[in-house]
DNA sequence: TGTCGACTAATTGTCGACAAAAGGCAAGAC
DNA sequence: GTCTTGCCTTTTGTCGACAATTAGTCGACA
């Protein structure tokens, strides 16, 4: 096949190896690329048309994520998701979170005030629209909204990381959210988050954040026991 | 000049982009390279004798790391120190120093404790040596032998990122530290942040960690009032 | 004399081929 | 029957050349 051929056919955004890297990345963080799963750099060269060099490079931006592991000298795979160190995260999540949110109530500009709800309300349509990866996108968007309201970019840095890492804890169960009708109540927390940034209230904002990081930790443990099998899996994700 | 000829001269270590990685990386920690140098490939396939890929993929990596920027499409740069931000990122370090600080003082083993009684070791010798990449070196591996007994990988790899901007930070004032007799300090501080983690003094770990962000905070605020043209430069560095 | 535009030089982006290293497989020895 | 050992296949690492893009420069025209 042409070596062009491909190039619309992707999703048609960027070419080179930024495409590679943002076809990749989404594709990792909705989960279509299962954690562990194996990415050769010839099967990639292959399926997007190019030549290794730009599918190496994305390959090296994305182990810079930490989206991918590159085992040494060997064959690159989807990093696994590591449920074992899951309260870990929530534990970092929590700190990131409350932290950027705290500033964001302290810092905010009306500027900022728009940039959050309109970023909310691009989430609240993802949900009305069921799709996934949308919602997954749109829900870090608004978090990272929130972040750049607290002018600090090394923590906002910090927290774009655990948020994308959580983006794929998200669509691990994201039928389970949905079949418990949770979705709702995570927009309601938003708004509570919102108006707690407007009236400045950093206390508030600080313990809205924490609830937050708890109902999504809560939810994502419920979602485990209540389903065992899917429990196995993970474990088996984490363990490649 | 012979493709290999270099290998053994640069720094004896590893090869390929692992050694060009670690070269680079060493330098421009050290600012042996100074924050906006220009990196173009061409030059640097020269100097460390190798073909453009290994150097492309160093960069790339050195990138990943934040520790280079890459211009779109143009030559890469070293990352400027943005002395504007600092207060932004003393306010992310402190965060990160105590949060680290204090878990390492809960959940340390006796093996924790042996690791960072030795980390401190090495920085007393180098501190004895007056070798300033290696003060820096060992001073970061002080830091994260207590990052690694506080057990959680997500908060010590945030706090890994900003130690290593703190070593371009400390190489722009060594001589200064040095002319003001503070290094004795800096290792004083380290005896007491190390008795507050055996004893499992989480509070004390917290308020020792806080002084010592403190501490360098001001010790590079009075070095940078009391030499304005360096302020100066610095500023210039900023806004390459 | 100032501004717009094309040319030029230099640098990054991509390519296909070759080299090297690591795991797997098979044959043989104990 | 099992373990060792050497080949063999597969995949990554490196290379030199070519393509594309961009900044800078020179010149023409208003």
């Amino acid at each position: 096949m042409g070596k062009t051929a491909k190039k619309g056919g992707e999703t048609a955004k960027a070419a080179g190896w930024k495409g590679v890297y943002d076809v990749l990345r989404r594709e990792i963080l909705s989960l279509t690329l299962a954690p562990g799963e194996l990415l050769d750099e010839m099967s990639l060269s292959r399926r997007f048309g190019f030549s290794r060099s730009p599918i190496r490079e994305a390959l090296i931006r994305l182990a810079g994520d930490g989206l991918v592991v590159t085992l040494p000298n060997r064959t690159t795979i989807v990093a696994p998701v590591d449920i074992v160190n899951f309260p870990k995260y929530v534990e970092a999540l929590d700190l990131a979170q409350r932290v950027n949110t705290r500033l964001a109530a302290e810092f905010r500009t009306d500027a900022d005030l728009v940039a959050i709800t309109d970023a909310q309300q691009a989430f609240v349509e993802a949900v009305a629209s069921g799709d996934h990866l949308a919602m997954s996108g749109t829900n870090k968007e608004f978090h990272m909204a929130i972040a750049r309201a607290g002018r600090n970019p090394y923590l906002a840095a910090m927290y774009e990381k655990l948020l994308d890492e959580g983006r794929r804890i998200l669509h691990l169960h994201f039928d389970y959210i949905e079949r418990t009708r949770d979705g709702r109540l995570l927009t309601d927390e938003h708004v509570e988050m919102i108006e707690a940034i407007r009236a400045r209230d950093v206390e508030r904002a600080d313990r809205l954040a924490h609830d937050h990081t708890r109902q999504f930790r809560d939810r994502f443990l419920n979602f485990l026991s209540a389903n065992n099998t899917a429990t196995m899996n993970m474990s088996l994700m984490a363990h490649r």
